[in-house]
DNA sequence: CAAATTGGGTCAAACTGATTGACCGAAACT
DNA sequence: AGTTTCGGTCAATCAGTTTGACCCAATTTG
């Protein structure tokens, strides 16, 4: 049973929160890291599959970086082909970013290995549990734009 | 409606949980900041005081860093008067760390900040979502131990 | 008891990832 | 024409972490 006001209670939350979100990223990482990629380079392969053809602007506004932290892994990208960029027709000072297939390829594997652990969860914890998580992920997400505000 | 087996879907459950994390820590970031401490920091705090008692060993098995990364963080701590370790009675060479009534308060500040957003969601999205989102978040957590060893 | 192991502490060198600041060029606004 | 915006890059610097090598004291083991 979950009481908030129960400092245990509490304390349960925040390190089930902490040590799932470890587990989560923990084979990824590992996939990763047999390329001499990490975890930055896995956000940005997400957030161009996620948003196909977005700006290096709205990049970094997703990763909350600079853009100087940005420029090293995505350049390592471009260089492994994973990635390319484009010049925007409208506006030829945008680059729209894209995965190439091996990018796709990569990213897909990546995010396999993290549905896989969700369907265990679903598998065990039943949908509406999954489903109930994913709205309080969500949720909690949304209270970010509140203090960061949104740009 | 969630679906696995949608790419969307299961880009926006990654999302939902990297904004989602982001969103849980963010205010406990800033209030750390504001003394010169780090996530870090926050992370030692808060397993002592989930844990008290606990000696040096059980705290780096939890965080999962190398004995030198523990050093200068904790010895700031300790120095600032938020931890304390006094050498256990059965074993002389182990040390036992506790908050101190300074340490708990800060730990508690910072925890209360994160109960709020907890209990938003509870409001929000209900007892028995946010009972469900620990749940699956502990699952989660359990896989760890399957994949890394528990030691 | 002597030897080996364990828990903890520290120093040094190296690396990674990130930051801030300063520029630059091309394209787009005004 | 002048200014702003998007993107790219160089440099210095900083924080956090790693590995490796030691050390001491206490405990365990043969």
């Amino acid at each position: 049973m979950l009481d908030l006001k129960k400092p245990t209670s509490q304390q349960a939350a925040m390190e089930a929160f902490f040590f799932g979100y470890q587990a989560f990223t923990a084979k990824p990482d590992e996939m990763l890291a047999r390329r001499g990629l990490s975890r930055v380079h896995h956000r940005i392969l997400f957030f161009i599959a996620r948003y196909p053809g977005l700006s290096m602007k709205q990049l970094l506004g997703y990763l909350g970086v600079s853009k100087q932290a940005l420029n090293i892994p995505l350049r390592q990208l471009l260089e492994m082909h994973l990635v390319e960029s484009l010049a925007a027709p409208d506006d030829k000072r945008k680059r729209l970013l894209a995965l190439t297939d091996d990018g796709a390829k990569l990213e897909q594997a990546l995010r396999r290995e993290q549905v896989k652990l969700l369907e265990r969860m679903l598998a065990e914890a039943g949908a509406e549990a999954v489903s109930s998580w994913l709205a309080v992920n969500q949720r909690l997400g949304n209270t970010r734009q509140v203090m960061v505000g949104e740009d």
